[in-house]
Parts: C-alpha cells; sequence; structure tokens
DNA sequence: AGTAGCAGAGAAAGCGCTTACCGGCCCCGG
DNA sequence: CCGGGGCCGGTAAGCGCTTTCTCTGCTACT
C-alpha cells in the first residue's frame, strides 16, 4: 500500500515508467484534461501511482501551468478569534474549490503587512484576502495599494474584508451601520451617560463604529463628549486598561461601548475587577459577536457579523464563485454584509 | 517603484535582459548562492529587479531546488483557541525561519484527516505539523503512520503535538500529569463529589486527562464513579450538553472537570441556565488555559499550556532549530512541556 | 616573459510537470 | 477500394528557476 523508502518522492516520469505509457499519458490521466485517455490505460497509470505512492508535485505543475492552486490570508492575529473565525471560513470555502490556503499575520503593523504580502507575492497565489482594518494616515496605505494593483496586473486577485477599499473587491463590512442601530437600541433602553473605549485612533474600523454609534446615540438626543472617548488597544488588554483609564477620570457612566468584543471582554473584566457589576452597575456592549461573548459573565450585547460568512464570501468573492451580490468596492450600501444588534444580559433596561 | 502593467509577473529572465546580464549572473545575486558575483553587476541586476517590481516565483524556486519553504499545519479547527493558540505560535516561528505556513482543517475526522495529509503532500512541504488529538481504535490511525512515513522517507519532516507518536518526533503533552496534578490540588480544596465531562471515548488526550484525574483523585481517596463520567464532543456545545446530562441524572457533585477549558465554558454555561451558580454550588475546572477562560465568571480554574510556544517548539522541532530538548518520539518524561496547575475562582475551597 | 591557477560570467542541462504538435490507426463515404 | 478525418499515444518544447560546467581574462609566481 504504501511507497517505497527512496531518497526522493516519485516522479510522474516514474509513474508513466512503471506503467509502461509515456509520460503525456501519464499526465493526462493523473491530473485531468481536455483529452481523453484509453480507460485501460487510465487504470494502469492509476494503479502505478498507486504503487509508487505517487503524488503530483504542485509546485511543478503550477510551473508548468503558470497558475497555483493557493490562497494567500492576511490577518493581523489569528489568535483573536475575530480573524480564526474570519480565516475558518476561507478554509472552509477554499478547500470546496481545492485551493490552498496559506495563512500569514501582520501583527497589526503597517511595515510589516506590506513585507508580506511582498513575500507572498512569491507564491504567486491566485488570490490574495486581505482580512482587518485599513487605518488611515499610513505612508504604507499607498504602497500596500501599489503593490496590490501590481499584483492584480500581473493576473492575481485581492479581496479585502473590511470598509471601503476600492479599487479592490471587498466584503463591505458597514461598521456604520451596525453601530448606530446598536446605539439606537441602547439609547431606546435608557442609556444616557455613554463611553466608548475605542480602539486607536487611526484604524478605520474603529473610527467608523465611533462615528456609527455617534450618530445613533445622537438621534436620541444623546451626546458622546469627547472626554469619555478612550482609545485604547484593539486587543483585550487594550480594553482592560482603556475601562481603567476611564473610571480614573471618575466620570459616571451607565455604559461603556467597546469597539469590538475582545475589548469589550476586557472591559467587564476591569469593571469587575474594580468592584463594580458589568450590567447591573454599568451596561456594556462590543462589537462582532466572536463565540465566547455570550458566555461570559453577563452575556455581551454586541452587533452580530456572520464572520465565517465574511470569511467565505471574501475567497468566493475573489475567486468568481460569488453566488449573490456581494459588495464590491462600492460604498457601503447594498452590498454590504447585513448585522444584527444581539441585545443580551450586559445591557438590561434602565 | 512599481510593475509594468504586464500580463504577467516579470520573470528572471526579463530581469538578467534589463539588467544586461546572464540568467545565471541575475539568479545569483537576488537569491543568493555560493557563488560570488561582482558588486556591481549585483546592483545592476537589483535595480533591475526593483524597476521591474520582480519577486522570485518560489514555485519555480522548489521545482528548481527540489526543496521548498512552506510548512503545512493541520488542525481540527482553527476557529478553536486551543488550535489558533497554537497556530500563532508556529506561524512566528516560521516566519522567523523565513517559511510559509499552509493551514489545513480536518474537523476531527480520520478520514478527512488522512486525505488532507495526502493532499498536502503535493506541496512538498519541508515540514508537517500535526496538531490536535490521536485517537485510538481508528482504522485511518494506521493508514497515516503510513502516509507520514512514506513523507519522511522523501525528505519531508513530521512532527506531532500530542502524545507520544512515535516514530515521529513530538511535543508532548503531559496530559496525564496535568490532570493528575489538577485532581490533587482540587482534592486538595476539599472537593470530593466529582463529575468529569470528558471528551469522546476514543479520543487519546481526552482518555489521558481522564486517567491522569481519575489517578490523582485516587490518591486522595476520592472515587471516580463510572456514571459520573460523561462522554460528550470536545466543544463548547458539547460541554453544554453534556452538563445538561449530567444534571438530568440527578447525581450531586461539588466539581465538575471538563477535559478542555472550551468545554468547561460550556459547563459554567449550562450550569447557569439551570439556575445554578458556579463556583459556588458546584466546581468547574478545564485545561488548557485558553485566553478566554480567565476573563469568564468566575474565572476558570484550569492547567496551563504555553500553547503558542508549543506551536514555537513543533515548528522547530521539525526544523531542526529546537534550542532545547523539547521532546521526540519518547514516553512523557523530562522532555514533555511542563504544565501548571492554575486554581481560579471556580474552585473555591471547600 | 611564460605559464599555472583562479575568479567569475555565461551557456546549457536539468527540476517535474503540461500541452502543442505529430503521426499511426481506424472508420467512414464516395 | 481508396482517401479524408477523428481519435488518441507519444515526442518534445516549454514553464521559471538553479547549478554544473565551460571558458575567458586576470593575477601571481618562477
Amino acid at each position: 500500500m504504501s511507497a517505497p523508502a527512496s531518497k526522493s518522492p516519485a516522479t510522474l516520469h516514474d509513474v508513466a515508467r512503471e506503467a509502461g505509457v509515456s509520460l503525456a499519458t501519464a499526465s493526462r490521466s493523473l491530473n485531468g484534461s481536455a483529452r481523453k485517455v484509453n480507460e485501460s490505460y487510465r487504470l494502469r497509470v492509476v494503479e502505478a501511482a498507486q504503487r509508487l505512492g505517487y503524488t503530483t508535485n504542485l509546485f511543478a505543475q503550477a510551473v508548468a501551468k503558470g497558475s497555483t492552486t493557493t490562497v494567500a490570508l492576511l490577518v493581523a492575529d489569528i489568535a483573536d478569534p475575530y480573524f480564526s473565525s474570519i480565516a475558518a471560513g476561507v478554509i472552509d470555502a477554499a478547500s470546496e474549490e481545492n485551493l490552498v490556503v496559506t495563512i500569514a499575520v501582520t501583527g497589526r503593523n503597517s511595515q510589516r503587512e506590506l513585507d508580506t504580502v511582498r513575500a507572498l507575492r512569491g507564491q504567486r497565489p491566485r488570490v490574495m484576502i486581505l482580512a482587518g482594518s485599513r487605518t488611515t494616515g499610513s505612508p504604507f496605505e499607498e504602497h500596500l495599494r501599489a503593490e496590490l494593483s501590481s499584483f492584480e496586473d500581473t493576473g492575481g486577485k485581492v479581496a479585502f474584508i473590511s470598509q471601503d477599499a476600492a479599487p479592490f473587491a471587498t466584503v463591505l463590512l458597514d461598521n456604520r451601520g451596525g453601530a448606530r442601530d446598536l446605539a439606537v437600541a441602547l439609547a431606546g433602553l435608557g442609556y444616557r451617560d455613554v463611553a466608548v473605549i475605542a480602539g486607536p485612533a487611526e484604524i478605520r474600523t474603529a473610527q467608523e463604529r465611533l462615528a456609527g454609534f455617534t450618530a445613533g446615540l445622537a438621534e436620541h438626543g444623546v451626546q458622546l463628549p469627547a472626554e469619555r472617548i478612550i482609545h485604547a488597544d484593539f486587543t483585550r488588554d487594550g480594553g482592560y486598561r482603556g475601562t481603567q483609564e476611564l473610571l480614573a477620570t471618575g466620570a459616571t457612566v451607565d455604559l461603556i461601548f467597546a469597539v469590538n468584543d475582545v475589548m469589550a471582554v476586557g472591559v467587564v473584566s476591569a469593571l469587575r475587577d474594580a468592584g463594580l457589576v458589568p450590567g447591573q452597575d454599568i451596561g456594556v456592549a462590543g462589537y462582532d459577536d466572536i463565540p465566547t461573548v455570550r458566555d461570559i459573565t453577563p452575556a455581551l450585547t454586541t452587533v452580530r457579523i456572520p464572520l465565517e460568512d465574511v470569511g467565505r464570501r471574501a475567497l468566493r468573492l475573489a475567486t468568481g464563485t460569488a453566488r449573490d451580490g456581494a459588495a464590491t468596492g462600492g460604498p457601503a450600501g447594498p452590498g454590504a454584509i447585513p448585522t444584527e444588534t444581539i441585545i443580551r444580559e450586559s445591557t438590561p433596561p434602565r
């Protein structure tokens, strides 16, 4: 059943010899082709391959065909549930199309992101998916665009998962709208003294969620004073520290909105460590609906994004297998991924 | 700065022509080689490459060199924090060595795992890392071994992250010892009526943790009746349902040990949904110390495994860059990854 | 001054695969 | 009974690289 203990893998050549046919025939019967091969030959080849433990060398195949079966996925941090959920979706959809996913992490560092894209181009991936927020004001942003454009010029496809990243295909996340809806819902529940633990100022996702949230509050006549906006890291610890900072100002608030769930988790812990009861003393809301937030106490109010689905869509968008009109480069609107406000125990009515 | 809008990426040939040197020289100056190249030539080549936006075609390079820069990582579920943390470690260590990581998910399905390994072999990865528990009694297990052996025979390296998987290099997780220590600590805290939500019976990790835990309890004279062992899925929902099942039996217990943290999270939620106060009415303990468990309420008692580190080690073990004697194929012992019992609020003294 | 010896550039032969293209065979119609 | 097409194996020319080997042009020594 298994292979010979030779020093290097069997090649197609070996298989052809073993089967007593030509290289061409072996290739045709093993790796599909427009042309037909006599069934008896095909069988002999397949058996020979089996016997030798042959597997097509994908690299060589890629070189010969001039196209690969690789998808490159860039994420900020694979251990972050937001990204790992997206990755799960991408991988799932990719395996359906027999594509192999390569993951690289950029650690929210534009410089490194750019380097990574450059390095990944060497793989000549069919598709490159960039998950994670764009930033404003980074000098690298422009270089990145140039690099990606040139990647597309040479036959690659690029897909973003974020806000509008024209001219590239994008799975649009309606951060503004989602945050606005959440704010409206919370204001409706009676919250009035609100603080926001926002992400780093230059991260667009953070900006948009903040803006949308502010707008939603305004619709209910609720103000969000600038000193109630704390910028912090996009991580659990960022949320934790941001909350400490907020509490230190002595502000009296009845609600803290963290612009993403991992931060919100930090908020909850910080409140508790400060002797407060999250949900009861101060409401907490997050954004993303990562799996864990329904299991923490109190279960977290948040905005759901179908993360795995987003990953799947990104892949399909890029490979052109998209089933439906998932957004591409246009402004947030009809094509954006629908979000859903989920009210849980962390924000009881006031 | 950026590339020409040609239809296909610049090749080394283009670069050589542009620089007015031979292909060989271009190759040597761009991608290193034992041989020296006149500095002025080298410069011309580098500039030409720059101008054309050239990036080495890694596939072609791999074909020519007969070796790749790819690492394949197999995980059961990338969205599971256990695996995503390990993946983070692997990716981190890999990028240090300029290796690219390809991730495939097997969904805890032996058949699929085998298929995936076969498919991945086509990539001729330098290293294949299999994270996740081995199972007992699966007919595929043997085929997997054969496949992997033949992969190693043809020059690949394999590393497992799990229990002893001789003859392959393994980052040993001392499940028995960790669980035993945990049990000793908990018995010391006064717990006497214990139940275990174990994973699927055929998963070795689950078996070992259960065995170790039982042994630890026994040292304190605490029995674990068979009917107090509930087998359930290795997921959050598994933990949840397992707990419901346990509660339905009407057993009075003062502690539930879930064999991994994600299950423990489910246990906590199930208890709460059943009107019980986890930690107070019934203690809960998990295993792995995934990041979220310190943020749920009550913070979870668990056994820490340095997951990222484990990932890093696995890679180094396989590439031979291992710094220290991280375990390889021997029985659990000196080489195993050290675990640490972490007592948190979910198991107050009784 | 003559030659051995050594750099180091370039030509060319692969690496494992795909895919025109060629040519033998068989079937059909005239 | 003969010629034109299909059909389908095989031959060979790549794909974009690396690497061996050849060969030129020096330096350095006797």
